[in-house]
DNA sequence: GCGACAG
DNA sequence: ATCTTGTCGC
């Protein structure tokens, strides 16, 4: 008997950014890229400067001591404001800045922190449970799909999931679940910030599969959402983005093969006319069967439950808001 | 100039 | 993903 697997999908890692940036001292300055190879992974880079730009206590946690790579000390508020304010509160601390760099940046930058390699940690992971996924159809009376999708306003998730019977694509069955999201968008690591919202959505019904708004084996690490989710749930998934992540697609057929090291691991859905889906296993499902699938789905020019539950989670994100 | 990466 | 005026096209 298959049990759920445990992962690591409850990381607060805006909590463990902003921690980082309070390590910096007075008088120093540490960079985006610093602060998150301390974490575990450099390309966070980004995610570390959206994360401080919208630092909700300023001066407890010091993000005008983090600036760019070069010297620059960029903006303060994260809309392209208060370039001066943060050049002045450096200054304040013993700094020198000259042209909007920061003098001696090699001998005022810090780069002690104290911080759990996290990303390292959740990177190994995702090679660890990709052994785990199942690249066959694992399911039996195959009747409906489910399709799962998820809005923000602000720091609030607002998932969605639209079952649908595959016989007549009738609408069976949908639900609402929002909560706080604690980790930021980063590429290759979108599981570990939707997944702790989609597990509520899911309950394994028998012959269902679900459709997930993402890569599957189509992934650096061969374990992108629709896997994390189908395997953490073990539940039959399939993977379909609206973008590649990595992989090279043969040609731009309406059914292009997408292979990844020699490998064919997915498949371009691309209709006459309309945007290009790429398919790839979830778990328990072969690839032949996720992309036939999806096919059948294509109705409106992208998988039919996926956008039902787009429209589903904005609204439902807009009523939240109240509007 | 090169590379640039799901949602 | 989200921020967003006017503009283009079915």
């Amino acid at each position: 008997m298959c049990a759920l697997v445990a992962c690591n999908d409850d990381v607060d890692l805006n909590r463990m950014i902003l921690e980082a940036a309070t390590q910096i001292p007075d008088g120093m300055v540490s960079t985006y890229g610093d602060i998150a190879k301390a974490l575990g992974d450099v390309r966070a880079s980004r995610a570390v400067g959206t994360v401080l730009a919208k630092n909700p206590r300023p001066f407890v946690v010091p993000c005008h001591r983090v600036v760019y790579g070069d010297g620059r000390t960029g903006w303060y508020d994260g809309q392209g404001n208060g370039a001066d304010r943060k050049m002045d509160l450096l200054r304040s601390e013993g700094l020198k800045i000259v042209d909007g760099r920061v003098e001696d940046f090699d001998r005022v930058r810090f780069n002690a922190f104290e911080t759990p390699s996290i990303l390292k940690d959740l990177a190994e992971e995702q090679e660890r449970l990709r052994a785990l996924v199942v690249e066959k159809d694992d399911f039996s009376n195959l009747e409906f799909v489910a399709g799962l999708d998820v809005a923000y306003d602000g720091v609030i998730g607002y998932a969605n999931i639209i079952k649908m019977r595959l016989r007549d694509l009738k609408v069976v069955e949908e639900l609402d679940f929002s909560a706080e999201v604690k980790f930021p968008y980063i590429p290759s690591y979108l599981g570990y910030r939707e997944l702790p919202l989609l597990r509520h959505l899911i309950h394994g019904d028998e012959g269902t599969v679900y459709l997930i708004d993402g890569q599957g084996r189509l992934h650096p690490r061969g374990f992108g959402i629709a896997c994390q989710v189908g395997v953490c749930l073990n539940v039959p998934t399939i993977g379909a983005a609206k973008s590649l992540l990595i992989g090279d697609v043969e040609g731009d057929g309406h059914r292009a093969p997408i292979h990844l090291s020699g490998q064919l691991i997915g498949y371009q859905l691309h209709p006459e006319g309309r945007t290009r889906t790429y398919v790839s296993v979830g778990n328990r499902i072969s690839l032949e069967t996720a992309t036939s699938i999806c096919d059948g789905l294509m109705i409106n020019g992208v998988p039919e439950p996926l956008r039902l539950a787009h429209i589903r989670c904005e609204e439902f994100a807009k009523k939240a808001r109240g509007g």
